[in-house]
DNA sequence: TTGAAAGCGCTAACAT
DNA sequence: ATGTTAGCGCTTTCAA
């Protein structure tokens, strides 16, 4: 028996150890060691003899152990809002490709876009050691920016460059998104606009395009007919039916900005059904180009985002030496057939 | 100083420790643990102190430690093949919200569809030792499965129920879908269907679906136009531009059999575009009920499953004492209206 | 190139 | 209710 407790009986399967590959191939502990991490040197032989002791143990090394005794893992922790908005699944691709490349492993943690689940998750994570973390946003309790700051690893806030950053930050403006969009729904006609989106208290995002937005309209001495905050996961059920809620409640509405473009599809599939004219008597216009934006019968005018780029940029730059910074990354107004 | 290599300086701000927090509140370690896991008894005058000690260091207790004495961690692994289909977020929908009910932690691993990605996978979550571990259906690597069986942690095999399991397993039949769903479009009268769906070497369900449907249609003497297996993230573009390359090369075709919803709502797209008749002309029918079928201005007739439930119940199993077993849940023909 | 030994920070008996 | 003492399985000097 190879460890004392095991037993008597070769019933009591624990997991096999490092320990119990050492003997097997007859080498001490730290060769083992060295031969699993491919560091320092084994000579060819005794590599052999190790690995086929692993093979025949079937030896699962125990990174609990590992990091613990290294001081550090190959996590990286990822925290998102949601799974339900192709964003974010887009950024973990990017990030996840990237990190592959250097041996680590993305942990992943979703906060329903609540802020203090956010905290939590992260104060969940952090217990792990990772080596480095992401969320999104800038916008985080008092209690996260201080967990954070005091964690010593690398931080990146991602898809928003509207605040002040802990470490690495890359994004883009969202107010400045807003403005663009508005001034693109101006420069069509469109006068009498809808504001279509998420729930500021819960995404700040989605806020600060609305304001950027509204920015605009005042410059103009207007202002948004009417501002729809949906709760719940985005999607175009959602959106489709706020448009016609909104188109009831006010029927002069020639336009609606929506803070995604699932609401957008939703606000279109509306105006199809009930044979309202686009862009004709309504306008459309969404934002974060999604696959089925571009493939609806009527492409949807909408802001392009790099999102799978941030996620791969925040994977490099995690990992890189340098001092905290900002990257600011662009988007694109599409124009499609909606507006 | 409280640790002896700390060094001299204070600024050599190493993570705090549990016996840092036990020094500061003048208790034993022990004590600590206690009051940090809320186990174990405590009188709140010294929970109280220990708290204080607790925030007045910011300290984060380190899992690798813990997990390491405790020989295990509260860590599920959970493996799925994309992002990008509904499908999978709804489902780690259902099992992290029953997780957070027993305080246990999702880590998602994500395969892009490959087997041998899987196994990487999988090997490298037994090395963080979770308490139990979730894949996606039952077609894995040899590999794959001698690890699983041999991990000694409950093993959850979800959203499949053709073949064999390992421990546990939840899903439905996706051959019987395939055999319900041609049933279906035949009873509407189309005859000449074309399947459109991922590669069957990776989605092997999607496989299975097609076999199923396929078996009807021979037992009438009948056979597939045509089958068109597409590569990369299933999107509503793809489904669109397969509709348009089909319908060229077979212009007999008069229903389209869609592996998901996605695809489906894709040749809708191209059919409402073109200006072909849904469902007169042309029928499509869906899998997997996404929100944008529902909403799409033809509601699409599709098959509703019920992956949110089958997360939560696997997350419940995976942590009930019991024998292996396998729970089969149903799915619903949707009929809409493009079918 | 290889091995021995000392921890990493925590939990789990076992005392008290 | 609380403290003491062994480890958990690995990595990492440091010798040999």
């Amino acid at each position: 028996m190879s460890r004392k407790d095991r037993g008597l009986r070769g019933l009591e399967t624990a997991a096999v150890t490092l320990q119990d590959v050492s003997l097997e191939a007859g080498v001490g502990a730290s060769t083992v060691s060295r031969v699993v991490r491919k560091k320092g040197s084994v000579s060819p032989p005794t590599r052999d003899r190790v690995m086929a002791a692993i093979q025949k143990l079937g030896y699962v090394p125990n990174r609990l152990a590992g990091g613990l005794a290294s001081a550090g893992s190959n996590l990286v922790g990822i925290v998102i809002p949601s799974l339900h908005n192709v964003v974010f699944p887009d950024l973990l691709q990017g990030v996840t490709r990237q990190l592959d490349q250097t041996g680590h492993q993305a942990v992943i943690a979703v906060t329903d876009y609540s802020k203090e689940r956010e905290e939590a998750l992260i104060a969940s994570m952090l217990a792990w050691r990772p080596a480095a973390l992401m969320v999104v946003g800038l916008d985080h309790t008092p209690g996260t920016r201080r967990m954070l700051a005091a964690s010593h690893i690398r931080i990146a806030e991602l898809l928003d460059l509207d605040g002040e950053g802990i470490d690495i930050v890359i994004g883009f403006s969202h107010a400045q998104a807003g403005r663009e969009s508005a001034r693109h729904l101006l420069s069509r006609g469109y006068r009498r606009i809808a504001f279509i989106g998420r729930d500021f208290a819960n995404d700040t995002r989605s806020g600060k395009r609305c304001e950027g937005f509204r920015s605009v309209l005042r410059a103009e001495g207007l202002d948004f007919v009417a501002i729809e905050q949906l709760e719940g996961e985005s999607s175009t059920e959602a959106g489709r039916a706020a448009a016609g809620r909104l188109i009831e409640r006010h029927p002069s509405i020639d336009a609606f900005f929506c803070s995604n473009d699932d609401y957008a599809v939703g606000a279109l599939f509306h105006c199809m059904a009930k044979g309202i004219a686009v862009p004709g008597r309504l306008g459309i216009m969404g934002c974060n180009g999604l696959d089925i934006g571009r493939s609806a019968p009527l492409p949807l005018t909408t802001l392009l985002t790099p999102r799978v780029e941030v996620g791969e940029m925040a994977a490099r730059l995690v990992f890189a030496q340098g001092p905290a910074q900002r990257v600011a990354v662009g988007f694109t107004l599409v124009p499609g057939a909606t507006a």
